[in-house]
DNA sequence: AAAATAAACGAACGATCGTGCTATTGTCAA
DNA sequence: TTGACAATAGCACGATCGTTCGTTTATTTT
């Protein structure tokens, strides 16, 4: 690994932090090294522009969140198994992520979605590759007999992602202790609402918990 | 009404419009200037610091939304009815608000999640506002019939609030016209897991004060 | 060890940021 | 119509923005 590639990785790193914390706009040349140490036009020189810095920690961002949420849970059992491990694992990610702030993605999603280009491409792909995932693992929960076949995995995605959103204000901006509770009961309602007639007729589904 | 209280509101709309597009820290006080006509001097002697102008500016967007959203709805009957109407009010609001970008509460809540100060305390409580709105709706349902006692109103916000930020993503960020499909049937759904047990799928509910 | 290449620095650039001043214009009551 | 005062403009400031360029220091290869 010679240096250049280290120190890149470094910078990237602290970037990572500084994003999290001030959104993509505050992620700033000069701020950013300052913190690593190195000179503005040292660190400039390995990006080239501004807008590919930017890029680069977007990607970092991802390679981040698929290490620490994706990946641990591909080695479980397909279906609903692994759909609840990485349910639980996002929610872990998005109230504390291993930065200072909260999920630069979804920060960076409501950030840059009226402005068209790069940036906007890279988010807008990271959470279509997201939205998939989850789609494939409700799949996946059709295809083990857990879920009901008919439940329609876009939605599922769509609803999921919901929860992932609410969850940051309810944790983050309001600071709500109990948000995770919150969190975990509107998962859970939405688990029972998928899962496959053979779990479904114990109940009522409007039972309150 | 004096000329400052008019051109202050001038200002405010067109500060509005950069904000929804560019974000709370995209809006500038020498690019508002020029938008406006008028000098930045001149302009910022109307607020006195640019903290104060972000202030004033989140405050506007609530007026609006509260203009736009919630004041039309208040007329119609307590309970589902209004919930509906609100509903999709909202989800009007998220995909073509009175701004050229998306809603400004909605992108400051994630861009100042992590920072403490004014403006934050400012969008949590517009949030918080917000949200007792939908559980006094749902508690009014509640009242009325339409939903089961012993719905938890406080969840039933949480999850409405997902689905508009799930909304905003699908709508504007990735930009699929059938977004609005996903968000109007996550409502449903949400809806007929509140209904009361006595009441069936076909909509027919009391009219109650 | 010397030569070749990569990495980082320092200084400066034009632009823009937010924010003070002082002057000048415009508005409104007497 | 005039005098008081609110509203706006003009100018300048220090700071920081992204970026360029030439130089110097490290690293790697020969």
């Amino acid at each position: 690994m010679s240096k250049g590639v280290r120190t890149r990785a470094a910078i990237l790193g602290e970037a990572l932090s500084l994003m999290s914390t001030d959104g993509l706009s505050g992620l700033t040349i000069g701020l950013l090294a300052e913190r690593t140490g190195l000179s503005k036009s040292g660190l400039f020189a390995h990006f080239g522009s501004k807008e590919q810095l930017q890029v680069a920690v977007l990607q970092e961002a991802q390679a981040c969140f698929t290490a620490h949420v994706i990946r641990p849970v591909l080695g479980l059992p397909r279906g609903l198994p692994r759909l609840e491990a990485f349910a639980e694992g996002w929610w872990t990610w998005n109230r504390s992520p291993p930065f200072p702030g909260g999920c630069p993605i979804q920060a960076a999603s409501l950030e840059l979605d009226d402005r068209p280009g790069l940036l906007r491409d890279e988010i807008a792909g990271a959470q279509r590759r997201l939205r998939a995932f989850i789609r494939q693992g409700a799949a996946m929960a059709i295809a083990a007999g857990h879920f009901r076949p008919g439940l329609d995995c876009t939605l599922f995605a769509f609803q999921m992602v919901g929860i992932a959103f609410a969850q940051t204000m309810t944790c983050r901006l309001l600071g709500e202790p109990e948000g995770l509770d919150f969190v975990r009961r509107a998962w859970r309602l939405q688990v029972e609402g998928a899962l496959g007639s053979a779990h479904n007729q114990t109940g009522e589904m409007n039972h309150v918990e």
